[in-house]
DNA sequence: ATGCACTCCTGAACGC
DNA sequence: TGCGTTCAGGAGTGCA
């Protein structure tokens, strides 16, 4: 499940792999991920050296010396991994360098790739609309403060919003949440200045331990060179339905918001 | 404009 | 043992 952390670390294992690289192969193995591949994607890329490798929110940006930008989303199950012999049943496509070969594996196929000129990527639909980065200067505690005024939803359901702010999922909204002492029901609108600000302040943290520690591999998420993320030991709330609240010892709760499971400890949470 | 349910997909985990 | 059911969830879509 992978969110920001998980795809920033994907992108940083990417880098020495790909940087500098000449592409000698790309090969479409099969095209219906979420959305159909571009049938050009093969042919645009084979024979680019990339330049860069980038992230925006959960996407990865792959750019190359034709002035194209390969943008990836991983979905659920998407990852990157290298690939000896024969492929595998979910391995959709393989990048080829003097380095070897790399496969894009998606079982789930909630992944998607797009191919798009460099000079406009941030233009791209998927990209033009996302909300600040929440470890970059343009994410402020008044930034966030700004997109919860008058807004009705659950704080949770902000945090989600990939308008508000861009690369946070299930996990980390819950995570964040816990430390900042926030209930995920309640109303982001009602919420003081003075606690917004501090989960400013526990949104950063929380992304910057993750990646730190690698992101968190549940089922899916793996680095590019096959090691774990570990940052799943350090869950203070998610997934922990039952087990004791590290700060207060009562049962953390799970509730269904909007569909996804809310991790939260009434106590500490309000 | 805003909030919400629904949808795509597969594999793992669970229950009988 | 084996089968069926449930769940995981990013984010676009369409509806109220």
């Amino acid at each position: 499940m992978p969110e920001l952390p998980e795809v920033e670390t994907v992108v940083r294992g990417l880098r020495p792999l790909l940087l500098g690289q000449c592409l000698t192969a790309v090969i479409v193995r099969r095209p219906d991920l979420r959305w159909p591949l571009p049938p050009d994607l093969g042919q645009r890329l084979t024979g680019a050296t990339v330049t860069a490798i980038r992230r925006r929110a959960k996407y990865g940006l792959i750019e190359t010396d034709r002035d194209d930008t390969l943008i990836f989303h991983l979905g659920m199950s998407g990852k990157f991994r290298p690939c000896e012999g024969e492929p595998g049943l979910h391995d959709h496509l393989l990048f080829t360098t003097r380095r070897g070969t790399l496969a894009y594996t998606d079982p789930r196929r909630f992944g998607s790739m797009h191919i798009v000129a460099t000079a406009s990527a941030s233009q791209h639909p998927l990209l033009a609309a996302l909300g600040p980065e929440p470890l970059g200067d343009a994410f402020t505690a008044a930034a966030l403060i700004a997109s919860a005024h008058g807004r009705r939803t659950p704080i949770k359901a902000l945090l989600l919003d990939q308008k508000s702010v861009a690369g946070i999922g299930n996990i980390y909204a819950c995570e964040a949440l816990f430390a900042a002492g926030i209930n995920p029901v309640r109303m982001a609108g009602a919420i003081s200045p003075a606690r917004l600000t501090r989960l400013h302040e526990a949104i950063r943290a929380t992304l910057a331990a993750a990646i730190e520690a690698g992101g968190s591999t549940l089922r899916d998420h793996a680095q590019v060179s096959g090691d774990l993320g570990y940052f799943q030991h350090r869950f203070q709330s998610y997934g922990r339905e039952g087990e004791p609240c590290r700060a207060c010892g009562d049962p953390i709760r799970r509730r269904v918001q909007a569909g996804r499971s809310t991790f939260y400890c009434a106590r500490c949470q309000r």
